[in-house]
DNA sequence: GAACGTATACTCGGATAATTCATGTCCGAGTTGACAGGG
DNA sequence: CCCTGTCAACTCGGACATGAATTATCCGAGTATACGTTC
């Protein structure tokens, strides 16, 4: 089991949005620029997060993505989700129901034992996903960090200010 | 995140095996004719799980694979992370070391925010599946199932009593 | 009848292909902003 | 000075290669059993 690297990608790029300016949107070149990605493959991942609505994409020049509503209305687990997918990462292929000691069909009413333990497991994955936003790590992060990623949003070609 | 298949065999596997004769080992052939599985690839996992000490295997006639521990003493995570591998779902890269906008390494003591959100689910995740044993999923089972399971494993060629 | 040696059959283990999915990259469609020209 | 039309540049979106990991399979190494032979 392996989490897509897109994940990371996303998870810093959405935090970073949180420092534009209301209303406006960045470019991706822009947002890979910040960490150093490979602008390509991160529009990749961004796609997925504008179909989930997530992000708002814009076209033309002044466009780029932007959050779709409030970080504190946007859970760790939407970005996820967006990237990785709804689907749960573990399937039950009824394998009781085959082989030479098949159990029949009529008597499989719930999800059988296994399938259950791994259910509920996803779950608390989810929850606990779910309970982080992207405000809330955004908030996480020094005032001085702010600074610096709201300036390079606004200008992305001017030199930093350097660390204090 | 998509989670191997051989989880779901390995799971089942070792709960069939809660049904076997003490200190008896179960060739994997008979395991996979029991869910109907290629015994060819079964045996990669199982060999997973074997070298992990969830399993012990026996080599030549009367041989096979049989529960290294009791069976409350195995957990689901521990036949989890026999197949899938303990190396945790999401690894952080670093992405805030990185770009144009690059925090230095001396300013970097913990885990970002981001990894943090994603490290504290994958211990949910954990914490779950260790909560759940292989005897707990056994003692779930109906007793006609077990009943099934003993026949099976003492003859496999014999046919099964109908079910009740 | 018991012990021993051999051969056999059965088991696991590692090495080897095929397929699927994630990764990485590119170019085209669409749209907005800017500019030049005219009123 | 304001309005309008055209143009051009910038953006995203989908289509196209690459690589790795999972899936799937086979054959060889090793071992305990069973049998036949001998004492």
């Amino acid at each position: 089991m392996k989490l897509s690297q897109g994940v990371e990608w996303a998870l810093h790029c959405c935090v970073l949005l949180v420092q534009a300016e209301p209303g406006a949107a960045v470019p991706r070149t822009t947002l890979a620029g910040y960490y150093g990605l490979p602008d390509a493959y991160l529009a990749k991942h961004l796609k997925s997060l504008a179909a989930a609505g997530v992000l708002i994409a814009t076209s033309g020049p002044r466009g780029g993505f932007r959050l779709a509503r409030d970080p504190k209305d946007i859970t760790v687990l939407d970005v996820v989700e967006a990237v990785e997918g709804s689907a749960p990462p573990f399937v039950c292929t009824e394998i009781r129901q085959r082989g030479a000691c098949a159990v029949p069909a009529d008597r499989c009413e719930g999800p059988c034992g296994v399938a259950q333990v791994m259910y509920d497991a996803d779950r608390a994955w989810r929850d606990s996903l779910r309970s982080a936003t992207v405000a809330g790590l955004s908030d996480s992060l020094p005032a001085a960090l702010h600074e610096r990623a709201r300036a390079w949003l606004k200008n992305p070609s001017a030199p930093l200010p350097p660390f204090a």
